[in-house]
DNA sequence: GTGGTCTAGACCACC
DNA sequence: GTGGTCTAGACCACA
């Protein structure tokens, strides 16, 4: 995985399991990769990934049983689809229609790009 | 002008020039308000309205002539449209179409949202 | 480290690292110091050996790795050996051969000197 | 006359004026132009004009006659020499060989670039 | 008046 | 520990 820098690497792998979540990947109630061995797979700090873990825990993503590790929350996939959508229409969505605006392209260019976009994403 | 917190506010500053210079505001060669005049208005440090534009300078979107202060460069239009379309094109357009595939949303659900935007942006 | 007058002490800092960079003391990839430790050496302000690594950062020099440090980019030498290239050839070259020119200076003369000054260097 | 932006304007227009006494284009004792008269040709403010000539007039290569104007010193030449001479061994040679050095240039790579550079000049 | 540099010190996010 | 941002205030050179 490739980390940009304009975010905080935690918070991208955060996203990143949030990705996996909404697309069933990683279930309700599956047990989540431990901190150190997703540590070694991504070539991160094991801290970074404790860091990634107590965020999705404080937006019950995710929850902890000791001793066990984390595990996937049983509403994860309403929770992150809730948090997202409210994102996507208040903040992302505006700012994105100004950029075109500016741009002046206009929402019918795109459609030809999105096909081949969605053509090219996993089946799941 | 309101900040907002994620990005670096000399960041914010540098962006809306650039929108005001792409949308005509601020004509090619037109001087741009003094490192202390703009930070007097925007109720920041002086250092940070000069870190915007270093920063602005650095991508020749406005130079300086010594003592007389900063204009905007004679490409300025086209440099910020090739920057941001560029930016555009390869990061901003293949995330918003990862949001949008993961919520489930389509593009033509946007139209109706895209032409109340563009009603509600003032003429110039 | 002595600091001249006519030329901002960032760029001195920040020409003295190139000059180390091109002397192989400081390798590809290697660590350059801490921008706080770097500011007790040489007794200046954090602020001010900042600005010297944000000034290479942006010519490719140096790269920053979050958190850990900046550190020598892979083709520094390569970049700075250009840079200084055409810098010399364009304009310390033409400058200094006008000066020769006015003050009666044959190149001859400046032989022995040349060969005194190489003597003098330390070996790499 | 262009200016290039790393020195400051006034001391470009006063080292101008002492390259045209050495090549004897202002003679001892000559009137150099007035002040607005310069500025208009240089299309620079007056007020930097005045100081290129309080600066020479500080060194002694030029003198004011009230109501009269700045004339050239009876020794400029010989005053200009000095100083320049002094400012090239002690400094300009030094940094330029250092450059050489870093750069891995020999002298005799020079001497063909000299011979044209001469060849260039105009005769006086 | 203008930009430009520097210091001092604070606070934050990240690893 | 690391970089990065911001404020406050000073001083200088230049036009």
């Amino acid at each position: 995985m490739e980390f940009n820098s304009t975010q905080a690497i935690y918070l991208q792998i955060a996203d990143h399991l949030c990705d996996r979540i909404q697309l069933g990947q990683l279930a309700p109630e599956e047990k989540v990769p431990s901190v150190r061995e997703l540590a070694v797979t991504l070539e991160v700090n094991p801290n970074t990934v404790m860091r990634s873990y107590e965020h999705l825990q404080q937006q019950e993503v995710i929850y902890t049983k000791r001793g066990m590790g984390y595990f996937v929350g049983p509403d994860a996939v309403k929770k992150i689809t809730a948090m997202r959508r409210e994102q996507f229409l208040q903040e992302e969505l505006p700012a994105f229609f100004r950029r075109m605006y500016l741009l002046g392209i206009e929402l019918d260019e795109l459609k030809g790009r999105f096909e081949k976009f969605r053509q090219k994403q996993p089946k799941h």
